[in-house]
DNA sequence: GATATATGAATGCACTTGCATCGAAATGTC
DNA sequence: GACATTTCGATGCAAGTGCATTCATATATC
């Protein structure tokens, strides 16, 4: 493995950029309307888009790329507000499942009318569908394993 | 502000998970040579590339987009390790210019021995020079101040 | 030129994250 | 079926971050 060429480490670079960039803008309008924070929405619209609204903890954490530690705690946190439940799992006593509340579903309603027009504002308005598309389709090159 | 299209949301969603994705293998790949993270490495490039390897915390924030108290204590751990130095900014006392040392050279080119082939191996390995521009000039779009 | 305002950087405190490890339960091996 | 190994989730502790405020100095206003 060698030198990347200039203009891949190039897109690298603006690639956590302009999303440090975005986010940031984003995160500030959620916290400017008294909500919590992004990874907070993702755990709720993770888990209201699963059957039941049931989601294992290890699910979460592959689908939202965190860190076990990190999810726990967060579903502490979550459950103390309400918004999720911890509910055992069928025949393994390890495993658990996360079910989200009816709060927790109102709250990522509320949510999202921030957070949907943020997108629009910061992503939409800059380009159209077609290179949305463009964009989508190249950064899906860069998922998944290596090799 | 209104409903964002669906292509829209996916980029959006692709950005931040593709981002966090690459960010992670490479961090892993500098922490695994026992290097410090990327944070480190972006403000020893941007004092590197500067007239004389001196630039004031400012123009390190704005460029890196880090939040003033989050670098003054980075700066702090750097400077503890003989990486960068403070010196007082000739004509105002309330600045300061951070220049990189010797070390902070030698750190910034080794670790590019390992962050180099990472950019490699993640982003170069899976599109070619013309995808990596047109990645490049959809990700510029996003940047910069709103209207 | 005295007073108010603005700017650059640091810091106390609470909260969050990372790391290593733990305990409990399941699975695999003999 | 006893014992080692693996998997799941939680947690103590250290380190990092966010927020509000601080201190010091510079600039603007009168």
């Amino acid at each position: 493995m060698q030198e990347p060429p200039e203009a891949v480490t190039d897109a690298w670079v603006r690639l956590i950029r302009a999303g440090r960039e975005v986010a940031g803008k984003i995160e500030a309008d959620l916290k400017g309307a008294g909500f919590p924070s992004l990874a907070w929405y993702d755990v709720l619209l993770s888990l209201k888009k699963a059957p039941d609204g049931r989601r294992t903890p290890r699910e979460i954490e592959h689908e939202l790329l965190f860190e076990q530690y990190n999810l726990s705690r967060l579903l502490d946190r979550m459950e103390a507000e309400g918004l999720v439940k911890r509910i055992p799992f069928p025949g393994d006593k390890r495993r658990q499942l996360i079910e989200i509340t009816g709060e927790g579903r109102a709250l990522q309603r509320h949510m999202w009318s921030v957070y949907g027009p943020a997108i629009s504002r910061y992503l939409g308005c800059r380009f159209g569908e077609g290179e949305a598309r463009q964009l989508a389709s190249l950064l899906q090159k860069l998922m998944g394993p290596d090799e």
